[in-house]
DNA sequence: TTTGAATGTTAGTCACCGTTAACCGATTCG
DNA sequence: CGAATCGGTTAACGGTGACTAACATTCAAA
């Protein structure tokens, strides 16, 4: 078969290029601090000029989140349905997000601080691709622990994912893969410690 | 001796009452996407009549977060000086950031947004508070694991801090009593996961 | 070669927002 | 009883910023 298109967004160069300088400008002063024209000027055009590649504003950062969670899902349907048992499905899992919040912590700021300012047809869809990732890991930890409920699972999944998203304010602290083995090693044994306490407590 | 003053400012009620119900409306669209006419609305007075209590938009800002920065040092202090060893002092200074996230989860989330948008002289001296609420984790921390470098214990105190913080995330998920708890273990288990990786890494 | 899409530019409009001004009722205090 | 301070009001001003309009350039295709 000949070269698969994917089907979904072909974003052209020009519009990454937009997306990552807006995020990285969002991610210091948020999304009503940084006007169009400082964007413009980030890749080297000038205000209106935006506006050939978005339609507008709010369009722009909603297909940042869009496009954020898009990539968080897919990793993580593809490492987790690939893996051979849960624990390497929990390894892969942990070492895609470690990954994308070590090269892309931009992003990662984005990604939670400014949903609140993406309008409602697209902050659905953006819910619901977040609400999917998290339950791929739900999936994956109830498999490993099952002793322990959903809703319980839930809260450690975003307990973890604000140790791994941590990564913009220890920027700097270690060289990256020192970092990486370290988030990886506390998220493991964080989760392990979820695990012993589902003993102690009783829930219906 | 008499009753004796607070030192630091005394916030009358009514200021309290603005910065709380402010801080609510950054914590879901940030500073810049709040006016002060909403903030004014949200304690049922409106517009300029701020104006009565702050000297401006920043400075409001700025007051909030050292107010944060403060309560959060002085507790972390407190606990840290009155715990007999360094293993009841970490347990303090857990219980006391795990209360704090989960009482003012919009404080949480304001606290780390907006530093961007606080102008220099109070930038700084909001720093300043961070880093010493940062080093008195690590000081513990220290004791706790002496084989772990500091440039690591401060990685891992933000990887906490993460961990903990989460939780305008998973609002609602579990009753407070069991988030606590939850949140305390998995801490804990990521500090004693960090202590067993020393050994695994060199560093100089 | 002309057409027309793609990608810029600058100038202008319009709404919103932070801030100030001017004014007002209540409460406290000399 | 003034008088002042406190906390609030509405009206106006000035700046900024998102967006539109009108116009230019390049380059591929017909």
């Amino acid at each position: 078969m000949t070269a698969m298109r994917t089907p979904t967004r072909v974003p052209s160069p020009r519009r990454r290029e937009i997306l990552d300088a807006a995020a990285k400008l969002f991610a210091g002063r948020g999304f009503h601090g940084v006007s169009i024209e400082e964007i413009g000027a980030a890749v080297g055009i000038s205000g209106p000029a935006l506006y050939r590649h978005f339609s507008g504003k709010e369009h722009l950062l909603a297909e940042m989140l869009l496009d954020i969670s898009e990539r968080l899902r897919a990793s993580g349907v593809e490492r987790a349905t690939t893996a051979a048992d849960g624990e390497q499905a929990l390894h892969a899992l942990l070492d895609g997000q470690i990954a994308f919040a070590l090269d892309h912590p931009a992003l990662i700021t984005v990604h939670d601080r400014e949903l609140g300012n993406v309008p409602e047809p697209a902050r659905r869809q953006i819910r619901r691709l977040q609400r999917l990732y998290v339950e791929e890991w739900v999936t994956v930890l109830s498999e490993l622990y099952p002793a322990v409920a959903p809703p319980r699972l839930r809260a450690a999944t975003h307990a973890v994912f604000g140790l791994l998203n941590s990564t913009p304010h220890s920027a700097g602290e270690l060289p990256r893969d020192a970092m990486a083995a370290l988030l990886h090693r506390m998220a493991r044994a964080a989760l392990a410690g979820l695990a012993e306490s589902a003993d102690l407590v009783n829930e219906d």
